[in-house]
DNA sequence: CTTAGTTTGGGCGCCGTCCCAACAAACTCG
DNA sequence: CGAGTTTGTTGGGACGGCGCCCAAACTAAG
């Protein structure tokens, strides 16, 4: 989140300072709420004439609009001028085995449109998913233009390895797919006027986390539990990817030297004892209804809850004793790390209300740090469209870090939501 | 490393700009070594007359040189300008249980003074160390002002928690410094012209293996072995520390659930099995020499060195066996953060290479990604002295961001070293 | 109601920075 | 020795932010 994202060699001229500037007012704006024209000088410590004529350039970009009249004690009133996110959209996307997704919000970050396709990825050609991908985004462009918005970027999440600069998943062993140019067929069925960025789905999952310029969220560790163990990193507000991309697979950290057998190969993974699969095995007997696959997911999570509110006995020591992995391998982690917030994602965010004291007893004997270092433990809300929002969020990001790129709009008669 | 590194709110103005193109030229100079105004204007995306006048500006601040001419094919020849390190220092200090020591090197990373003083911190009150530390700077503040050079910053790694913003050492069990105001101490005793910095000595390790500007060094984990395993992160070119400042805390992780008791009161914490005690105590009986802590610890370890060369079978299985659960620990550390080097430092710098062999090994099973996601080993060259070292370049880091910082040099006729 | 004091927001001139174009200097090649 | 090439400097021109000023709009007191 620094003011000039450029880390490029790039020259700086004139026009950047003032895209900075801009963006450092939007920022403001997103962050600290409506305010004058004055007090938002004062607050970042320029002169009340460049205020104005930062404002108006944001205004004739659709991003802020004067709102209310605010007044202090004595003095002329001022005008509010207050974020617009009406006109600029973010879509994110996702390929995954079992569905498509997209998702759009706005740049106040309110929902705009949510489709998702169920479908199994690995029975068809990666052109025929992408061929329904591609629809997915032209319905959800059909929204964004019924209500006059522009989508300002698509951010594609996918598991496997990509080529960020490209945009091609090189290695995506879930979906089966091997140097699939993603963002490049994307951009041919769509001919889109916007940016299409192709990313890891944890990533995204751990962006959406992070609520930009928030203090306390700037710092996160975000596990997602799914059959694999898996998530992402978020520190000092920006996404850890490693040297290679490979950074966050968490879930074959070797926590049980002599222990289970994992899909990898090795033993002693702590997706073996700490993913979906473990729980599930220690929770029932085979023969369970919740064993059977052909239930969906939510439904068995379901009956899981159901009977741990229940108070079955079986069901709470599984909860139990799964969280106490879950929460030996995520004190290996806070110690690495010391996020400010573990999110806990995918079905731990659905069970997670019971696995919640094992994993914080766990981080409290296992974090050295005093207090478990300070990390909280909260329940990601945002469930399995973790990916999705975390894509729309990215598309817009450079909107904040420079708003020249949304173009001013011709017209400003009295638009109206 | 970003072009201006505000995260503060602080408007920018036209100074900015100048400063931030200042930083840039620096850095160019720096990374890619001296060129011609014209060529630098190239490569920065700058006109040639703007890059004069950057370099007219750098060359009052004594940050840059003229130096040989450089011919291309035709045209008339260039005047390379190259950076000019000899000005402005940096010094690094460091506070540790056995000694205090300063180190100081240039801009250009040319080592100037280093310094030590051994001395027991525990029954000594912090008073006196720090006094002994005072005295120490002021030598190699003389050392630096009898070269004419001036110094930047001073930054001192403890052993302990900090806060950033005081400088005040809150918690270091080690040295048993408790909420001590180490920067108000050494600023009231040195009055110093420059920032005087308190940060964590593994930080500064870590920091001091990034090199920066280097692409390939922007991701690196710092394993840093003594008694204690602890280590740093570089992300992207920047300092992991956490919500709290309590990263890089490797050594409690725990590996082994039913394993060894550690001194922090659990079991199976990694330092039992990969620390310099679990090496001494498989390589030799009671005894032995090598278990006798009144020799220093690098006697005890270049006799571990010259027993393992001469191909004693306990010494070598002992430094395998340590290096296979340095290895698994550092597997685990790869999977979370797929750094693109793993620098081994304190005792493992030494005895290394006998263990790498064993490392490399868990690192190939352990990591997930193929070809353990790239990440290569490589032994420390700094040994000791990486905290200081890093100390010294971190202290330097600001007049590579803005450059201004270095006072215009009033008198500019032929100086020479 | 009038007057003084406060706060807002916009206009104008100044300064600093960068870009562009032109030019002199210095060198190679034919 | 002149044509072509590259370098470094110089003089406008454009643009952005700051400081100062002023009109507008409001409160508080007489």
């Amino acid at each position: 989140m620094s003011t000039f994202q450029t880390t490029t060699d790039h020259s700086l001229e004139n026009l950047d300072l003032r895209r900075a500037n801009l963006g450092l007012a939007l920022r403001s704006l997103r962050d600290h709420g409506p305010r004058s024209r004055a007090s938002l000088a004062a607050d970042l410590g320029m002169t009340r004439s460049t205020v104005s004529t930062l404002v108006a350039e944001l205004t004739e970009r659709g991003l802020v609009t004067a709102g209310q009249q605010v007044q202090r004690s004595v003095g002329r009133p001022g005008t509010a001028i207050e974020l617009d996110g009406r006109w600029v959209c973010g879509i994110g996307a996702e390929i995954n085995v079992n569905h498509v997704a997209t998702l759009a919000h706005d740049l106040s970050g309110d929902l705009v449109d949510e489709r998702k396709l169920a479908l199994d990825a690995r029975s068809l050609d990666s052109a025929d998913v992408l061929a329904h991908l591609i629809d997915l985004v032209r319905e959800t462009e059909a929204v964004l233009a019924a209500r006059g918005a522009a989508a300002f970027g698509l951010t594609v999440g996918v598991a496997g390895l990509h080529d960020s600069t490209t945009g091609v998943l090189t290695h995506g062993p879930n979906l089966g797919w091997y140097d699939v140019p993603v963002a490049a067929v994307l951009r041919a069925g769509l001919t889109p006027a916007y940016p299409v960025v192709v990313d890891n789905e944890a990533n995204l999952a751990a962006a959406a986390e992070a609520t930009p310029g928030d203090p306390s969220r700037q710092d996160i560790l975000v596990l997602y539990g799914e059959i694999g163990v898996g998530g992402g990193i978020v520190a000092d507000g920006r996404l850890l990817r490693g040297s290679h991309g490979y950074a966050g697979e968490f879930g074959h950290m070797i926590v049980e030297p002599r222990g289970r057998r994992c899909g990898c190969g090795r033993q002693g993974c702590w997706e073996t004892v700490s993913g979906l699969r473990a729980l599930l095995e220690r929770a029932a007997d085979p023969t369970d209804p919740i064993r059977n696959p052909r239930l969906g997911i939510d439904e068995r999570l379901a009956e899981i809850n159901r009977r741990a509110d229940l108070g079955d006995a079986r069901t709470l020591e599984a909860l139990d004793g799964v969280g106490e992995w879950v929460g030996i391998g995520a004190a290996i982690l806070c110690n690495t790390l010391n996020p400010a917030v573990l999110v806990l994602g995918g079905y731990y965010a659905a069970v997670g209300h019971h696995m919640r004291p094992a994993i914080e007893r766990e981080l409290g004997v296992g974090v050295l740090a005093p207090g478990a270092g300070g990390t909280r433990v909260e329940l990601s809300t945002l469930g399995f469209r973790a990916a999705v929002c975390g894509g729309a969020t990215a598309s817009l990001a450079q909107v904040f870090v420079d708003p020249t790129r949304v173009p001013r709009r011709p017209a400003l008669s009295g638009e109206s939501a």
